[in-house]
DNA sequence: TGTAAAATTTAGTTATGCCTAAATATTTTT
DNA sequence: AAAAATATTTAGGCATAACTAAATTTTACA
C-alpha cells in the first residue's frame, strides 16, 4: 500500500499538471507546503515505483499507473465531500478538510456504497467533477469569472474548495454551483466585479473572482 | 495531536484493563501484534505525556487523561460501526475493519453529526456500549454464554466484533444482539451448546460461545 | 558569452514507530 | 535459596518523511 504522503504527491502532481504544463520541484513544494529538498526525496521514491516520469532539473509527469492512483484519491475526496454534505448535512465550507483526511482511508466498498447512495453523482458541492470508478473525468467547459464582461449573465460552475473562509464569503452572497448571476459592472484597472444575484447586488474582488468558474454565458 | 499508534495503545490498555487487572508489557504486545520491546518504547512516551502510570516490571494503568482519550477513540469506533451499518448498509462483519481506520481520523463535528443522525445510540451493531460524549459508558450486565445451563433462555447482548469470520458464522444462525435463544443441551466435558433460535436448532462450539455474551436469562 | 540569480539536488539530521538480539530483572520451580 | 524459566528492558537498526545547509545545475540577462 502507498503512504498517504505519496498519495498526496500524486494528487498534487495531477492537479498541477491539469492547470499548466510542467510540474517542477519548487511548484510542487509550494503546493504541498514542504521544502523543495523534501520533494526531491519523494520524487525519487515515486519514480522507483514507476508512478511518475522524472529527469533531474526537468520536472515530473504522471505515468498511467500514477494517474490512476491520483484519480482514485480525487474520486474519494469528491465523493466524500458530497456525501458529508448531503448525508450528514455538513456545511460546504467544512467538507474539504474532513475529506482530505478520509480520502486516504476509506475502502473500495465504502466508496461504492457512498456512490450508490448519492446516485452516481458527477460533481461535488463545489462543482468539481467526480471521476467515475474507471477514472474517467466528466468533461466540463467552464471559464474563469475574471474573463466576464459588463452585462454578461452566467451560472456558477465551480469554486475552489480548499479555502473555507472564501467559501463562507461566497455563501453569504448565495453564490453556489448552479447559481445564476449577471455582471452589472467590471470596474476598470483590474477592479472588482459588481454582480446581481437573484436581485441582490454583490461586489466581488478580483482575488475572489479568480477562484470562481462559470458557464452558460449569455449577453444581456 | 496524538499519533494513531499512541491512540491504539491507549484503547488497548483500556480494553485489557476492563477485562482483567494488570496490563503487562507482554500482554499488550500480544494484543497489539507487536514485540514487547516496541511496547516498552511507546510506554515511555505515553508516560512522559502523563497518559499512563507505569513502573518497570509492574504494568501500566491509564491516568484520567489517558482514559478520556481511550474512551474517545472507542466512542468513534462504535459510532462509526453503527453508522456504516445503518446509513450505508455495510454488513455487520465488515464494519469493524473500516471503523478501525476511520476512528483516528474523523472530526468532533463528524462524530456529533453521526451521533445525532443515529439518535444518540447506546450500543453498536455487535452490542458493545457506546460511551457518550462525556466518556460515560452505558452499564451492561451480560454474562458469557459459556455459563448457561440446559433449558435456559436468554437474549444475545454482545459479541466480539473483531473476527469477521466468526460474525458471519453467527449471522448464519441469525444470532444478532437482541436475538432470543434457548439452550437445549450443553454437552458434557466442555462440549458444544445445542440451542434453539426461532425454531431452528444450531450447535455452537465452546470457542464460539466464549465470544457471545447474553442477558435476560429465564429458566424454562 | 560570462556571470549572477534562481532552482534543484545532495548530504546530513531529526522524529516516529517498528524490529532483533542481548542483557537484566523477576518469578517460579525444585 | 539457588537454578531455571519467563518477562522486560536496553542497545542498535531500519524505513518513512520531514528538515537545514551546502553544493550543483540551469536559466536569464547584461
Amino acid at each position: 500500500m502507498l503512504s498517504q504522503a505519496a498519495e498526496d504527491y500524486l494528487k498534487s502532481i495531477y492537479k498541477l499538471q491539469e492547470k499548466g504544463g510542467k510540474v517542477s520541484t519548487g511548484v510542487l513544494a509550494e503546493f504541498l507546503n514542504v521544502k523543495p529538498a523534501s520533494v526531491t526525496g519523494m520524487i525519487k521514491k515515486l519514480k522507483s515505483m514507476k508512478l511518475i516520469k522524472y529527469e533531474r532539473y526537468h520536472g515530473v509527469t504522471l505515468t498511467n499507473a500514477g494517474k490512476a492512483i491520483a484519480l482514485e484519491v480525487i474520486r474519494h475526496h469528491r465523493l466524500l465531500e458530497l456525501y458529508l454534505f448531503k448525508a450528514l448535512g455538513m456545511p460546504w465550507d467544512g467538507v474539504h478538510d474532513e475529506a482530505e483526511k478520509l480520502e486516504h482511508v476509506i475502502s473500495e466498498e465504502m466508496e461504492a456504497r457512498m456512490d450508490a447512495y448519492l446516485g452516481y453523482p458527477t460533481s461535488d458541492p463545489h462543482g468539481s467533477p467526480i471521476p467515475d470508478k474507471n477514472g474517467v473525468v466528466p468533461k466540463t467547459k467552464s471559464i474563469p469569472m475574471t474573463s466576464l464582461q459588463d452585462g454578461q449573465s452566467c451560472v456558477v460552475a465551480e469554486v475552489n474548495d480548499s479555502d473555507s473562509a472564501l467559501l463562507r464569503h461566497l455563501g453569504s452572497f448565495n453564490l453556489y454551483p448552479g447559481t445564476r448571476f449577471r455582471v452589472i459592472e467590471v470596474a476598470p484597472f483590474e477592479g472588482p466585479f459588481t454582480i446581481d444575484v437573484a436581485g441582490q447586488q454583490a461586489v466581488i474582488g478580483r482575488e475572489v473572482a479568480k477562484h470562481i468558474f462559470v458557464d452558460d454565458i449569455h449577453d444581456t
